[in-house]
DNA sequence: TTGCCCCCTGGCACCGGGTGTCATTAGCCT
DNA sequence: AGGCTAATGACACCCGGTGCCAGGGGGCAA
């Protein structure tokens, strides 16, 4: 029951993922991701909640998009990235580059961010998701020092490059008619220069 | 049915709480946070489950003890900070000094950051008690700075700030027999100093 | 064409976290 | 003694998430 219908039962359904995230979006940002139950969602996607839940583990996950795809591309972005350049300077380009979205993605990009830092329960959730992205990040400073991954400083660049990364979201999302990249380059400059804005 | 019994039902319970977090924590670090039903906490500490979500909004929550109290505490060293000092050093030292535990709490907080850490479920959950803490330091470096709590330097000082006192206590619990301070001093001091460590 | 197998699907029952409601009971105050 | 307040526990309910099973379609082989 719902707008898209697909064909009968037992149909590989092509892009219902695609059809269930972007259900999920809408009613998320109309009315609320607590708001919002699974049977809704599902409903409105034209599948049970049964097969929502086949679609993604869990009801945050739907907002998510290809999340591991991201982290893969950073982790190939860090490997690829020249020895000769200082370790942070690797891991900032890095994600300037892994989020240099096309044009057309950004409306999306700034739905699904708003989302997550906007939610308490999608925020919560991130932390999950950025666990994965600081272990990738963690490993490759570790590579790159000759430390190990579990040490001090690799965990360390990634949890507060990440931490600097997300404000940037943030602060790209309060400003509705700027870039992304420049947020990120600002906040990576004051991270990797120990904050100049605030020596008084 | 439990081994402290207490009165019959009505009475306040003097001690309650604590006797709850106790047997939380008990079991959570015994069998894993989500191999525990909030009834069996319920029932070791003697208490009904219904009764367990008056004293602790989530079961999450019975982890993190009066954490309310710490970031208030955080809050007055800031106000009470050195306007002569730097900023950034002001805010680092407030989180040395909060979290300057005696001797006697350190088992404890073990256990706690232990589970907060390692628990995803918990670790999710931190996120949404961070954000408080994100808020206090924003707001006090807005102040400092002329500028606005919401601005992208003092979102960011608070982000990165935290996320290396979380990271000095990962490395604080897989260090056995270090101090917490040493690790908070020395994740500020690559912090504040845009990671000299990595200049390769 | 027929028959078989695989996989997607939905229905159902169940578990556990969290909440609203209500009756009970103890302590306190007058 | 009587009444008020507050904490408690029992119950029903909602919702996210999971295990299990049956059915149905598409593709492939005979």
């Amino acid at each position: 029951m719902t707008a898209i219908e697909t064909a009968a039962t037992g149909v590989p359904a092509e892009g219902t993922r695609a059809r269930v995230e972007r259900a999920a979006l809408d009613l998320f940002t109309l009315r609320g991701f607590e708001q919002v139950t699974t049977d809704e969602v599902a409903d409105a996607a034209g599948i049970s909640r049964r097969t929502f839940f086949r679609y993604f583990a869990t009801k945050a996950d739907a907002v998510w998009g290809d999340f591991a795809a991201h982290v893969a591309r950073l982790e190939e972005l860090l490997a690829g990235a020249d020895p000769a350049q200082p370790v942070l300077a690797s891991v900032c380009a890095a994600y300037v580059e892994v989020n240099d979205y096309a044009a057309a993605e950004l409306p999306l990009l700034r739905e699904r961010m708003l989302l997550i830092l906007t939610e308490p329960a999608l925020l919560a959730h991130s932390q999950l998701r950025y666990a994965e992205v600081d272990r990738v990040v963690a490993r490759y400073v570790a590579a790159r020092s000759a430390a190990d991954a579990t040490d001090l400083v690799p965990r360390l660049v990634a949890a507060t490059t990440r931490a600097a990364a997300t404000t940037a979201f943030q602060a790209w999302l309060a400003d509705e008619r700027s870039a992304l990249g420049t947020h990120l380059r600002q906040a990576f400059a004051e991270l990797t220069a120990g904050f100049p804005a605030l020596l008084r």
